[in-house]
Parts: C-alpha cells; sequence; structure tokens
DNA sequence: CGGCAGGCGGTTA
DNA sequence: TAACCGCCTGCC
C-alpha cells in the first residue's frame, strides 16, 4: 500500500489526544512512540502527527486528497469563535474548554457512525473497539499491511449486510447483533436518515445513540448526547435529578444554543477524566 | 460473587 | 408516559 504525505498548515484550536480521546471515534489509536495517531478514517487509513508550536499537521495516508483530510479533522471550522460564545453564555464551562482546547468535531462516515454507536450502548470503550475492529476484520475491504500491522476497513453497508446475527454473536457482539443487522437491512432499502426521528427509527437506537449519530455522523452540532457522565455533569453543574433527561435537554438547548454539541464535548471530556 | 460500562426495547400500571 | 427489567460481554 502506498502511503503519501499530506502537510496541512496554520491550525489552532487543534490537539490530537483531545480530538481522539474524546469518544467520538473509535478506530484511532496512540502509535508506539505515543507520537502521532494511528487509525483509519472511511476506508483510508492515516498516521497523524501535530506540532503544536508550528501549527502544523502532518498526515501519512493511503488516500484521500487534501481536501478530504481538512473536511475530516473539521479544519475549516473556526473554534476560538465557538469557545468564546460558549464561555460569554455559560463562564463556568471555561475549565472543561481549557482542559479539551484541542477538540474538533470530527466528519466521520455516517454509515460507520450509526453501527458504531449501535455497538456502543451499554457498553465500554476498550470492548467498543472491539467489536468494531472485529467487524471491520470480518466483513471489510483488506489493506494490507499498513503502519506495521493489517488494515481493515469499516464494511460498507453492502459488504456488512452479508452478516448474520449467528456470525455477529460469535464475533461477541451480544445482544447488538441483530440490532445491527436490522439496522444494515434498514439502511440498504431506506439510505442514511436525514434527521433526529428518522436516526431514532434504527432499531437499537434510542435518544442517547440517536443524538450522537446527529452530532458525529450528521454533524449537528446542536445535539446533545445525554449519557451517563452527562447526567453525572447536569447534577453536579446545575442540581438536576438524575431522570430529568428532559429538563437537562432542554436546559442544553437553552443555554448552549447551537453549540450544544461542542459544549457536550468539553464537559463529557473534562468530567470523565477527572474522575 | 454482584455491580457496572458512553442504553434500548418490551412490558406493565 | 413513567417506571421497571432483562440483556451479551468483560472487568473490577
Amino acid at each position: 500500500m502506498e502511503i503519501e504525505t499530506i502537510k496541512l498548515e496554520r491550525i489552532k484550536d487543534f490537539d490530537l489526544a483531545h480530538i481522539f480521546e474524546c469518544g467520538q471515534c473509535f478506530r484511532w489509536n496512540p502509535s508506539e512512540d505515543g507520537e502521532s495517531y494511528v487509525g483509519m478514517s472511511g476506508d483510508y487509513a492515516g498516521k497523524a502527527s501535530f506540532n503544536q508550536e508550528k501549527g502544523e499537521l502532518v498526515l501519512e495516508v493511503t488516500g484521500g486528497d487534501r481536501k478530504f483530510w481538512s473536511n475530516y479533522f473539521d479544519l475549516n471550522t473556526n473554534y476560538s469563535l465557538i469557545k468564546e460564545t460558549l464561555l460569554y453564555s455559560e463562564p463556568k464551562i471555561e475549565d472543561a474548554i481549557e482542559y479539551g482546547k484541542g477538540i474538533r468535531i470530527l466528519n466521520q462516515d455516517k454509515f460507520e457512525t450509526l453501527i458504531s454507536f449501535i455497538i456502543s450502548q451499554n457498553n465500554n470503550i476498550p470492548r467498543i473497539k472491539k467489536c468494531i475492529e472485529s467487524i471491520c476484520r470480518n466483513y471489510g475491504e483488506n489493506l494490507g499491511e499498513v503502519f506495521g500491522e493489517e488494515r481493515f476497513a469499516f464494511p460498507d453497508p453492502e459488504r456488512l449486510s452479508k452478516a448474520t446475527v449467528e456470525e455477529l454473536m460469535a464475533l461477541k457482539l451480544g445482544y447488538r447483533s441483530k440490532y445491527i443487522v436490522a439496522s444494515t437491512k434498514k439502511y440498504m432499502e431506506e439510505g442514511c436518515p436525514a434527521n433526529y426521528d428518522e436516526v431514532l427509527a434504527y432499531p437499537g437506537v434510542g435518544p442517547k445513540v440517536a443524538n450522537c449519530i446527529m452530532l458525529f455522523g450528521l454533524h449537528d452540532v446542536e445535539a446533545f448526547p445525554i449519557d451517563t457522565w452527562v447526567k453525572q455533569i447536569m447534577k453536579d453543574m446545575y442540581g438536576f435529578e438524575d431522570k430529568d433527561v428532559r429538563g437537562m435537554s432542554e436546559f442544553a438547548s437553552k443555554r448552549f444554543g447551537e453549540y450544544a454539541g461542542y459544549a457536550q464535548q468539553y464537559l463529557f471530556y473534562y468530567y470523565r477524566d477527572r474522575k
């Protein structure tokens, strides 16, 4: 597999650890030497290194042009403005923003995001990653050895539709297996969901997962996923009851408005790491 | 061993 | 429409 290098410059508000550890994606991991992150975006493998002083992102990739990767890392969005705006409407978010100041909300593949977050329900990150890799290894295109190991693309709907519930159970996907099979079928038949209600209509997708798919898959940055961590945050910061998800959601919409999704990421990343 | 981890779907009252 | 509960698996 041929590797090409793409250099993107004059980048602010960017930190690979913040981006890849804030829970929005599952296929990037730190390299052995800790100098970079290696993973997949769609059908392409990549190795990303960022020089904070120079504001320079160096990508070694198996495909995708500057435009693709620039869009993937959301480099055309002004995060300084987003942070200023959030800080103005909610000064209490300052520490969280400082802690995760390099977060960017990636532009990820929609189908992959749908399936990945169905897997994420009632699950933990190491196992989510293992499940997804297992799916790629069994149903995705083999790219051969890249950056020291054999790498596989996430299967497109066509490929994943070959999977049966029994096979997925054998891959330890658990009770989510039937959701994956049914959701893949639905996606094949109906095409990509375009709004919250359409996403919510997928098997194995409830309010939390639907909001993750809206935010990370459809890049609807007003979406505010409320998981156990965010519940804890809303309780600590604003005194919400655990069960009052509706109240939290309405509050987030009022307080953070069109940038609720960014606020969720800063808060989530900050609070999860403090525990 | 029970409890839990980035919940959901089905059933009940 | 709110509350409860079972669920695959892995790790504490």
